[in-house]
DNA sequence: TACAATAGTGAATAGTCATTCATTTTCCTC
DNA sequence: GAGGAAAATGAATGACTATTCACTATTGTA
């Protein structure tokens, strides 16, 4: 039955349909038949492509950090200057947040749920692409564009901070501005702080 | 039995016994039994205080968030200029986040649970204190010491974005650093940018 | 076409837990 | 210290749901 096609695009199907359920309810008021409901599977076609009902949300986990990090590497040209890299994270950041609201919503609340699931995965991969914002700062700093008081790591957290905040804050209001129509302002705030310069 | 006081504090009893186990467990693995257990109270006693499961969330919410707003008032003397006040602002708010761990996780990762939670209550509270940020900003810009470019609001968000990350971060790493102790260097960056000044 | 293997199904299972409420205990007043 | 109100109790209820598994359908192969 609802044969979309009889092949292996299931455990897509599966992602897609939990990403849009758990988006709605939230994960814990989201059911597993609910999933395959929308899926167009039946309840037992979902434990042939998941461990259980967590690996789901991890699995979509996942997909978007890979997607992110895809993206962010072909998008960040190396020889770029380390202002310009930073403008592309930033730009980028916000536009694959505000590309899909649905699984904004998954990244940003929902799997925000517990120690358990931050600290087990989301942290890792979070790591990661702070590492990448770090490495942008100290290359800024080499280059004497970026102040040498800051700590990059430090840095690439409070830069994080703003960037996932802006996507919170876009999340909870239903104005549908564009995200992305934020990052030259965030950009300016990052890059220059708020004190007046001299 | 467990006659601890036989007097008026079981709502306190219950609300502290349920910061414990909800940072421990996560809210939806946290059953009313257990805080029950903690409290020292009867299963059915949690609803002669809490109408159900939710609002002993709310409630927990809410009290953190009145102990925050009132030290806030109470340390914020009303004549400082815009930078002091900001610092003063960034370390009371890591000072407070870093007071009591199991608090700040439910502060930092329960209660950010779905958007049922996050939207419902705790945006409004959170408007509030945009607010304050937002106009300690503005008067900065009025006494000519803040950037005028930044909108304040959005810089209000962006402080914010920086303060919430230090505290999360804090919370995930295990190490007992103090959370205050970044507080200066945080206020650096927030005034002043990555870029180097000219 | 016959036969296995593989994939998919969905009703049944086995728990779990928020909430209720009949009963008991504590408190207060006279 | 009697009696009634208020507070507290905790066993029972009623729902709900993740997961399993005996069975069916599909697919590929000889």
């Amino acid at each position: 039955m609802a044969a979309v096609r009889g092949n292996g695009d299931k455990r897509k199907r599966i992602l897609d349909a939990a990403v849009v359920e758990i988006a709605r309810r939230g994960y814990y008021n989201t059911t597993v038949a609910m999933i395959a409901r929308r899926a167009g599977v039946a309840d037992g076609t979902i434990y042939l492509y998941f461990e259980n009902k967590d690996a789901i949300l991890f699995a979509l986990f996942d997909r978007a950090m890979s997607r992110f990090i895809e993206k962010g590497r072909a998008q960040i040209p190396q020889q770029l200057g380390a202002e310009h890299k930073l403008r592309r994270i930033i730009e980028l950041h916000l536009e694959l947040v505000g590309e899909d609201r649905d699984l904004a919503i998954i990244t940003q609340v929902e799997l925000r749920h517990s120690l358990h699931f931050m600290g087990q995965l989301s942290r890792n991969q979070v790591r990661d692409y702070l590492g990448i914002i770090a490495d942008v700062v100290a290359q800024g700093q080499a280059e004497g564009a970026f102040t040498p008081e800051a700590e990059p790591l430090l840095a690439a957290k409070a830069i994080f901070g703003v960037l996932d905040e802006m996507a919170t804050d876009w999340i909870l209001s239903r104005r549908n501005t564009r995200l992305e129509s934020k990052a030259e302002a965030v950009a300016g705030l990052i890059l220059g702080g708020i004190r007046l310069r001299a």
